[in-house]
DNA sequence: TGCTAATTGAAAATCATTTTCATTTATTGG
DNA sequence: CCAATAAATGAAAATGATTTTCAATTAGCA
């Protein structure tokens, strides 16, 4: 795990957030949930411990942390989308340039949904996986307009 | 394209549906299309060639369409999901066991978000992409588990 | 400690989607 | 071509998730 509840907090500081008993518990139960959980699920587990939190604050922690990069948010089947930590080191994924050579470094690949469907169908135990986009960069898409 | 509105409307039939002129609408939006839409987009779509076309039929058409893997639907940002013709030919990925080599293929990934995305935040021009899942396979599991 | 802007919860508003139901229509068999 | 009928339609209401509003509360700084 690579952010702490601190390090969180720290950051939430910096940009100007209050660090509210209601924050502390929503983050806690982000934080230590290894699974993407939709905001009512997160709100249920909130109120186990503290009771009383309202679902409103539960969205709007979850706007900020998402808006701050510190969670990911994901959308899945049915209608609601979840959310869990970002694991910085976890990986990152290539955007190249087909013509030129030049890479992009991404990391936010919302691949969570379709490997645990892909997991499920073929009870396979997925460990990892490799996504790598093809194109042309700016410049080369500039270069064979003009040709 | 490989799906024509005839081959689809004879799909529809052999399942048992009829074939109404709302669907046909409906059907030669999305066909005629090569973005996602979200329901409401497409409801517009028909409703230019064809007013009165209730949402509630699109939503219902898209159901079956989409029961019939005719159409693929993806959740992107926001709260609404978006569908469009599933290209077979398009491109299909691989689930592969790093233990005994075995490979699945699969053909939906839902990436048109993220590539869209990318593809704004970077000015790439995205001809393609590549997607790995990298596992193992039910029989590596177990004589995993065994040993 | 007191001030102030940020935060909160409740209720209302919004938006997408689904359900209900009475009416209409595509298809099938005569 | 016509009648029978199961499927499909549209309008309205219901549902569920999410957002907005607003008055009351509170964290964090001076």
């Amino acid at each position: 795990m690579i952010y702490t509840e601190k390090k969180i907090e720290k950051i939430l500081r910096q940009r100007g957030c209050k660090i509210t008993p209601q924050r502390r518990a929503i983050l806690s139960a982000i934080i230590h949930s290894r699974e993407h959980l939709a905001p009512a699920a997160i709100h249920k587990k909130v109120c186990q411990e503290h009771p009383g939190v309202g679902l409103v604050t539960v969205y709007r922690t979850l706007e900020i942390l998402s808006e701050l990069g510190l969670i990911c948010e994901m959308h899945a089947g049915g209608n609601c989308r979840s959310y869990m930590m970002r694991r910085p080191s976890g990986h990152h994924h290539h955007l190249i340039c087909s013509d030129c050579g030049t890479v992009i470094d991404f990391t936010d690949c919302d691949l969570g949904e379709l490997e645990r469907r892909l997991s499920k169908e073929t009870s396979f135990k997925i460990n990892g996986h490799l996504l790598e986009f093809l194109g042309q960069c700016r410049n080369c898409c500039k270069e064979t307009v003009i040709r």
